[in-house]
DNA sequence: TTGACTGTTGCAAATCATTCCTAAATAGAA
DNA sequence: TTCTATTTAGGAATGATTTGCAACAGTCAA
């Protein structure tokens, strides 16, 4: 069983678990996420899941996404004036860095960070639902 | 001369000097966003500027907005789901917590958040041109 | 296996924030 | 005051996302 099928399991039996109908768009909407190695918007995988699932609404796509989103098994993400890009949550939290020539998405992760923010809340009488944090940069002496 | 009247003063002589035409509507909307102590979206702001010039149009606010901020006069900034905010650049950098039962905006800094970003940024080998860093949290035994 | 009950889909139309178009108005230089 | 390049008002256009509704299809009990 490849990696890519295990996680598109995982996601599937979290939905089964919480008495969501696996219709063949959602799991085909579920593999396509499973084996995105980006950060693709909805239209994308609108055709990528044509793929499995021809004639797949694109209202149907924007549909299960929000039902995924709302399960937790995938993540929304709004960067500044694109299309929302989603991922599945098959993998450890990180934020974003995106480069604003490239359009390009880096993933990283800071310890330092998350705590920070906790602790920042914590002081101001309130606690984390979930934050934002996107770098916007440019590659250093790229020209 | 009062502390919004020199903050009015301070964001049109920056344009003026940058070639920016002082237009009435400009105006109404550079005072109008120097005296908001919240962070109003584009149809708040029309309204607050209607009652300065009647009759202004909501896509010379959507259009000025655009400019203050090329300018770099003002923020936009994109909280999730809700139209964009706008808030004067007079202040110090800062970032935002929004509430998100009440919606509700709250200010904070971090200089250590600050230095972790560059050195991020830097450890990648990128420089940070802007950041979205907003926490949405929920008040603390507030039920 | 078969219903049937309910949630889900496809399609088109609707919504929402924001941008664009054009003729008429105007800020700012001379 | 005059001239001219910008800017404006107003409405139509856009792009992403959501919604209404009738047909359809998972799921579960029998």
């Amino acid at each position: 069983m490849t990696k890519i099928a295990r996680r598109t399991e995982k996601l599937t039996e979290a939905l089964r678990r919480a008495g969501v109908r696996i219709t063949r768009q959602r799991a085909a909407l579920l593999s396509v996420l499973a084996e995105a190695e980006d950060h693709p918007e909805a239209v994308e995988l609108h055709r990528r899941a044509e793929a499995v699932v021809p004639g797949i609404s694109l209202s149907t796509v924007y549909r299960s996404l929000t039902e995924l989103e709302n399960q937790g098994v995938i993540l929304r993400h709004q960067f500044d004036g694109t299309p929302a890009r989603f991922e599945h949550t098959e993998t450890r939290h990180h934020d974003h860095m995106i480069d604003v020539d490239t359009g390009e998405v880096v993933e990283f992760a800071s310890e330092r960070i998350e705590a920070l923010q906790a602790e920042i809340a914590e002081a101001l009488g309130y606690e984390i639902v979930h934050h934002r944090f996107e770098l916007y940069v440019r590659k250093k002496d790229s020209l």
